[in-house]
DNA sequence: TAGTATTATGTAAGCGCTTTCATTTATAGC
DNA sequence: GCTATAAATGAAAGCGCTTACATAATACTA
């Protein structure tokens, strides 16, 4: 591989010229540009993004952690990522924290050792405070669907609370009045954020939400079945149930139609995220958007403005999630 | 942040010393070992690898290159990948290829500028001739799901024949006698190969495929839904269809209902991949499961084993697909 | 115990760039 | 045409490591 020394000699020119036109300092005449590059182009000469990056001491890599790699949540947030910084020239390395607050701290420290320039993080387990400690020290990072007061200008999330309104005024408006909930764990704040939305709904309506329907999941598919089961063994009447996600919906969904109820006919159902499957659902899932994509996106323009000083981008902190009617929701038989 | 030098005066030894115990170097002696390593816990000392990777030429990144960050495949592929490579210490940069020609070279182009030690390569748009090519260079890679003779050990891929095969045979043996065929894009090898196996199996049986029954898809949903209408409106009698892919899979399923039909009373229908929604949809796809995490996992030891000399470790280069019997088959009716 | 083979440590030359500072060359002002 | 100023280029010192090679310390042999 030529370096850039040899492409000087080409050209006739000091390395420090070369280097001037790779970096198009405007210092350069056109004359000599213009060597250079044909120098470059004989030469098939590519520099050398290490030593760039030691000398410059900035690597022009961002490292990104996530949960997992896979699910139908984290590809999109990437691709929003990968896609803007890839336009500015930027990579990305990726690390997966599995949820787990040693995985997570470890893909931390991976990352800085990895000399990134800035972090973008998506951490669920590791504490406020092990965050706060790390925002003073060098490496900058935003942070993903999560709200630390003490951080917020980092924080890129979304309106929790909104969405859970959004979905359960949804189906105050089909004419539903006993909604079921099941919700997420309640020591994540989206899973409260969201069942707080519910509540504020419903106060819309002067109601409240009734304890007995009332179950609290794990986010997960069984959670929802589980869930289900727990509500109609209650024995109060509902005709509508909101998840707290897309996969306890999912559950639910399949839960009602082996204890032979039709959805939405006996009851509807809500999910909430919009994920890829909701769509390959039956009936097809209505749900509440959850637009992880430009999330991801404005993670990385936060980068870009913050980091590599592209003052132009414009940043948005707080995202609001919108209505995906579609198959799972009917409205209530007059009573 | 400390550096070397730092390190190598509070422990009163050279900077060679240093980098030797660092790279845990048989040549230090217990004590200078213990003197130094106390030295770096105390400045709490992290190894500069861009600095690193100059001096030694090596980068420790790894290069993927994937059609797409999100959809149910790309990510159980990179799961695979990232965990073997944090394990060894290497970290992974990655790109996406949208699977077309002029963005995956050029993300192959981008990688090599970040002086990747090797590629992990996922293209189905570029050449054979452009990786014949690119083998010539430098940097080595592996590619995933793609089989080219001249580089025949530096392939991964599914026995795509064998899946094919193995989601009509059970068909067959379910008593299905008349079964169509959504296949996808016949450009693809992998679409071509799936078909192939369904022609084998129906050989085994001394049936061929009925040109009335096949339909050539595109792989997405809607491929399938116009599949599953072309095949109906034949007139041609059918008791089952396979399709080239969960996603047609889903797309006939869907149609099936909207036109009346009930799967798998009406008629049976076998996906392929085992993507992550074939247990969401209704009723769940029975389909060929895709050993994707597996194989990406192997795309890593292949590196490891290649460029990393860790010899100990066993490649495999054919993954086998196997078959995932759910809701969406059932034995034929009797005629 | 001298002589040799080992083992442990140090010295210093890069790796391929960026960037400061000094120098040269062109442009302008009078 | 000569100085004052600006623009273009060059020289060289790092960036923080690795790694020959040289040297010093220790162990082994006869």
């Amino acid at each position: 591989m030529a370096t850039i020394y040899q492409v000087s000699e080409l050209a006739g020119v000091s390395l420090a010229t070369v280097s001037r036109v790779m970096n198009n300092n405007v210092r350069v005449s056109e004359a000599t540009r213009n060597k250079v590059l044909q120098a470059m182009e004989q030469l098939g000469y590519r520099p050398n993004s290490i030593a760039q990056s030691l000398a410059s001491s900035r690597s022009n890599s961002i490292g990104i952690l996530v949960s997992e790699l896979h699910g139908p949540f984290y590809g999109e947030m990437l691709t929003g990522i990968e896609a803007e910084f890839r336009a500015a020239g930027k990579h990305v390395i990726i690390a997966a924290g599995h949820s787990e607050r040693a995985t997570e701290e470890d893909g931390i420290e991976f990352l800085l050792s990895r000399n990134c320039d800035a972090l973008i993080l998506h951490v669920e387990a590791v504490s406020d405070q092990y965050l706060i400690d790390l925002s003073k020290k060098q490496t900058p990072f935003v942070l993903l669907n999560r709200q630390i007061t003490a951080l917020a200008d980092r924080c890129i999330s979304l309106d929790n609370e909104l969405g859970g309104y959004l979905a359960t005024r949804y189906l105050l408006e089909q004419g539903h009045r006993h909604i079921a909930y099941i919700a997420g764990p309640m020591w994540k704040t989206d899973a409260r954020d969201r069942f707080h939305g519910h509540q504020r709904a419903l106060a819309g309506y002067q109601l409240t939400a009734e304890e007995a329907l009332f179950f609290e999941g794990d986010f997960r598919e069984t959670g929802g079945s589980k869930g289900l089961q727990a509500l109609l063994a209650s024995g109060r009447p509902f005709s509508a149930v909101v998840c707290a996600n897309d996969e306890m919906a999912s559950g639910a969904l399949t839960a009602a139609r082996e204890l032979g109820y039709e959805v939405p006919a006996d009851f509807s159902v809500m999910g909430f995220d919009n994920v890829n499957f909701a769509y390959y659902t039956y009936p097809k899932l209505s749900t509440i958007d959850y637009p992880v994509s430009a999330m991801g996106q404005m993670a990385a323009r936060w980068v870009l403005q913050q980091v590599y000083q592209q003052s132009s981008i414009e940043v948005q902190q707080i995202f609001d999630p919108h209505l995906i009617p579609r198959d799972s929701v009917a409205e209530a038989a007059v009573t």
